[in-house]
DNA sequence: GGAGACTACTTGTCTAGACAAGAATCGGCA
DNA sequence: TGCCGATTCTTGTCTAGACAAGTAGTCTCC
């Protein structure tokens, strides 16, 4: 049996006093004062665990009027987006790529617009299917900012995926990503191996890093075999 | 001007270092008392910097061994759900709800063991289309408990959205989703004004109060109306 | 050579006190 | 009445030190 620790304690109390309703959104909670005289603690451990409910969502802090229960209006959740080829491998299916496409252009008004980079400019591009087992389950239209990647077009993408390989060359960046449902391009329904106008769930997400634009990707999934799942937890 | 607190800065130099690529994934990176020593600040602020750099992802810590650097494998981001009636005003729209159904039934075979209830159980069904200056935006079809929400019934669906109200009953839930696109089923259609083939992005979601379950919800969005959105910063 | 004790180093946590900054309230004064 | 300052309460942050617990390497003794 392990002892709980106190700033643990102080974190579960009052998550307990929230679930039951006993501050409803917006109610003015317990000082950090009042909570140190209660448990019996040092006010750091308090602090700590009002900073973590905070940061959870759970609470609002405002410097010199109080604590406050937060509103739970919003219903934020960290969905994760794992790499296709470690989320097909592990459901026990076998992961194949085939590159249809991959070369240098120049940037389309619409592209360069999308990524944030002057018309023309030269860009890496590249379409690959992913396939679990045979079965096509995303159709992946990326262009690559040749900055940040030189070497994107000597990759072997059949056994390494795009994404993998540009977390190794900038490892830490921002995405904005949009999720729709729509009918493939014809082009995507062939290549997919599905009808024109089955259901698509279509992620499209620009990444940067250090405010240099690095990829945009449309990444478009039968609707019929691929699904996002996340999970919410207070 | 405003100074930096000094457990930002050694946040944010590490993250400029993990940025250029300076201890790639796995690599033992400073240890506190190093920090410690390099910024000249007491243990507990660098403390407060990696615990919080370890919570965003970027850090792995064991105990009597070291700080690692991250692998970036998966890449986690939150998407905020808000409250539809919430977003659709936001973006400067009138929000109607059509209530097309409320009632309490017995719960068939297939919901039963998605919302996790025995066979049978009466729950209360609601289906409302949400509609944003006129146009059709969202398909409710949901379950609750009776339990957590025995005046479902009695709420005023065209004032307060179901989740609104949910929220102020059970106030402290967890909840597991799924995003797909598919066809809506042909009530879906009608109730919409789509065709019966238009791709539409289908939120389906349980959502469970101190492991009651509470709710089972399918939203269906026309694809052509609707689009979730989300950021990933690190 | 092998086993166990010892040591050095790591992270995890708590304490008691301190100062700063933001916000509300109350009193006094014009 | 209306305004301004002092007081008090709040959160935000930092410090220096302490002990606990986990790990890895070394040293000694058998």
């Amino acid at each position: 049996m392990v002892a709980i620790a106190p700033f643990a304690r102080v974190k579960q109390f009052l998550k307990r006093e929230l679930g039951r309703g006993r501050y409803p959104p917006g109610r003015l909670m317990p000082s950090e004062s009042q909570l140190v005289a209660r448990f019996g603690v040092s006010r750091m451990t308090v602090n700590r665990a009002l900073r973590e409910l905070q940061v959870e969502g759970l609470i609002e802090r405002r410097q010199g009027v109080g604590t406050f229960a937060a509103p739970l209006h919003r219903v934020s959740s960290t969905l994760t987006i794992r790499d296709l080829h470690d989320e097909i491998v592990a459901r026990g299916h076998a992961h194949h790529a085939v590159v249809h496409l991959a070369r240098r252009e120049a940037a389309s008004a619409v592209v360069a617009e999308r990524l944030g980079v002057p018309r023309e400019t030269s860009l890496f591009h590249t379409i690959i299917v992913h396939r679990a087992d045979d079965v096509a389950v995303q159709c992946e239209d990326r262009y690559v900012n040749p900055v940040c990647a030189p070497g994107y077009l000597e990759v072997d993408f059949t056994r390494i995926t795009p994404t993998h390989y540009l977390l190794g060359v900038a490892p830490l960046w921002e995405a904005q990503y949009s999720i729709e449902a729509a009918a493939p391009t014809a082009r995507e329904a062939r290549l997919l191996g599905i009808g024109r106008r089955d259901p698509c769930l279509i992620v499209m997400r620009r990444t940067v890093s250090r405010s240099v634009p690095i990829t945009l990707a449309r990444l478009v999934h039968p609707g019929s075999r691929y699904l996002l799942h996340g999970e919410f937890k207070p």
